[in-house]
DNA sequence: ACAAGTACTTACCCCAAAGTATGTAACCAT
DNA sequence: ATGGTTACATACTTTGGGGTAAGTACTTGT
């Protein structure tokens, strides 16, 4: 049983995070393993869903449309059903999902630079 | 019991990751909830490690030089350690580290353009 | 009749990351 | 000799992210 202790380090920070670090704000939209990556595929345009398991093929679909609704709720993806059979759902970028070509595009030179590769 | 699946999509991942994907290479560098906090931190110069205690309250001490041997090994802190007693260790960015200020800067942009703050 | 495709949903399991709590070595001041 | 300071280490527990596997509803092709 164990009740969760309400002064626990975790829960305390839940609420500061968000209004304080700016970064981790950003890494709650965008970090996890799979976030980044769909990201990536959604820049070269709109992709159904269907398109994006096959671009992914690693993902499961769970954890995709678990992350695309993720990516919904932050306004960073927008996701567009055409009510017919079978069904047409398309995904695509925001405004703000599109102003975050910046931020992977300044990893990806910070990458390049250090990077084992 | 059941043995891990060397098949398993985890294990897979693992590896292509690091080579394919710079996003991703840079999120297992500064992803986590402490990290970019603990970088912000010594942004502002080194410190020893009392003052990063002090710095980040919430923060336990298992969880601060967990994170600084990270870094540590993926090369973006220095860790500089006087032979005296009682000891001083200061943790100081190196350049890699340093230039992660660019990344960072980036994603408090985003925060301040597209926060709910 | 039945497999196949589309876009999901749900139940269950596992592991690694994070947290809690306590211990250690060395010295100094009182 | 007892407590304080510094910079850790280590055992144990919890939690949540991610994975596996299977099911759903509705239609088209053969």
């Amino acid at each position: 049983m164990t009740a969760i202790k309400e002064s626990s380090t975790r829960n305390f920070n839940k609420g500061v995070a968000l209004t304080s670090c700016p970064v981790t704000f950003v890494m709650e939209k965008i970090g996890g393993y799979w976030k980044p990556i769909i990201i990536y595929h959604l820049m070269s345009g709109p992709k159904r869903y269907s398109e994006l398991k096959r671009a992914i093929p690693q993902i499961t679909e769970k954890m995709l449309i678990q992350h695309l609704k993720q990516l919904q709720a932050d306004d960073i993806v927008y996701r567009d059903a055409q009510a017919v059979v079978p069904p047409v759902v398309t995904y695509s970028l925001t405004k703000p999902g599109e102003d975050l070509f910046t931020v992977l595009d300044s990893m990806v030179d910070w990458a390049v630079k250090n990077g084992s590769v």
